[in-house]
DNA sequence: GTCTATACAACGATAGAC
DNA sequence: GTCTATCGTTGTATAGAC
């Protein structure tokens, strides 16, 4: 393995810092796949050996740059504050708040198509999802059947941005933000609520 | 342009079939951009040039394959003959029912894939999803704000595929076919039920 | 028409010189 | 640390045999 962090280098090296602006840029308008080392190291005004060097491959760089990104966060931080009789509508507000901004809609929708790929940044999304954002959610409601709940919850947030903003389905993809707090809510106030009941 | 449909060649040529099959079963495993000519040619047993002979490109066999799987609404059907009350655990069973099959939930996966192949595929995928599924659910749920609560209806059945099958985040992943059931069954009643109130 | 054979540019990755 | 040279593989294109 590499060396991922050097503490100052002496010489120059701001390398490793344009080329994660760089991919970012590049992931964003191609996708994974679609992504070049060697237009991502051009636009970087680097070599694109480097990529190996710095990030031991493609897949490191996009780990570097889903790692400066780190949006999944902000929507929890920024709802945390709230009491939780409000907490449905807010965390839907919240969430369309930030993804309704074109660059960061762009970003998660490359990571879902690249974590549907099937190919190697499927395992680094995955991860990524997995301890970041759900992790995060079921510690925050946590209570019994934490881990039932929070799968409802991340079932709902998930369909809500890819019928809205990958697949674009309608009506839900021109619908008014307000409409969809609104016709969001209940349910996933009953995702939130209480311990899932047996029904069947 | 090539033909890509001859009426009955006299001589062999079921070269084309071969390579639809081999076709899918490399997307399925692989994915779009992990599946590879020579690899899809060699388990058909014929010359890689053949894909860009029949299909144009590795473009035209992901279309080809896409057309040959019959993508039903096959949930929608078997969950009809049920009464309102027991509509969302009727629907969440039958649902997982079907797409627990491998095959079946590889290929809703699949077209999530082609949703982002930015060609034609993504229109013919939307359009399907549009039209064919939320359409009738929207249709079969009826009543005041019907466009809304099938948008929310449609989220959650689309979260619930994301999170379980493409993405398999846990803990949903590996839930027990009832649990899930459990845990969707009180948002999806709240989705399905009353007509969202205004909430902010 | 159907297919084989071959060639080509671009890709991610690596070894080693400086 | 940085870069050059190069390897193996990819999708695609074409020439020509049946």
């Amino acid at each position: 393995m590499v060396n991922s962090r050097p503490g100052r280098p002496p010489g120059s090296s701001d390398t490793r810092d344009r080329l994660i602006e760089a991919g970012r840029a590049h992931f964003l308008a191609h996708g994974y796949d679609g992504a070049t080392l060697r237009g991502i190291a051009a636009k970087a005004g680097v070599d694109p050996a480097m990529v190996n060097y710095w990030f031991g491959g493609k897949e490191g760089l996009l780990r570097a740059v889903l790692e400066m990104i780190a949006t999944p966060g902000q929507i929890l931080e920024a709802v945390l504050a709230r009491e939780p009789e409000d907490l449905a509508p807010a965390l839907l507000a919240t969430a369309l708040g930030l993804w309704d901004r074109p660059e960061v809609a762009s970003t998660f929708r490359r990571m879902v198509l690249a974590a549907s790929t099937g190919g190697e940044a499927e395992k680094v999304v995955r991860e990524y999802l997995g301890h970041q954002l759900v992790g995060r959610i079921e510690q925050m409601i946590g209570g019994r059947d934490a881990a039932q709940r929070t799968s409802a919850v991340a079932a709902l947030m998930a369909g809500l941005f890819m019928t809205r903003y990958v697949l674009r389905i309608e009506p839900i993809a021109s619908m008014e933000r307000r409409e969809v707090v609104a016709a969001m809510s209940p349910p996933l106030r009953a995702a939130l609520g209480q311990a899932a009941r047996r029904t069947m």
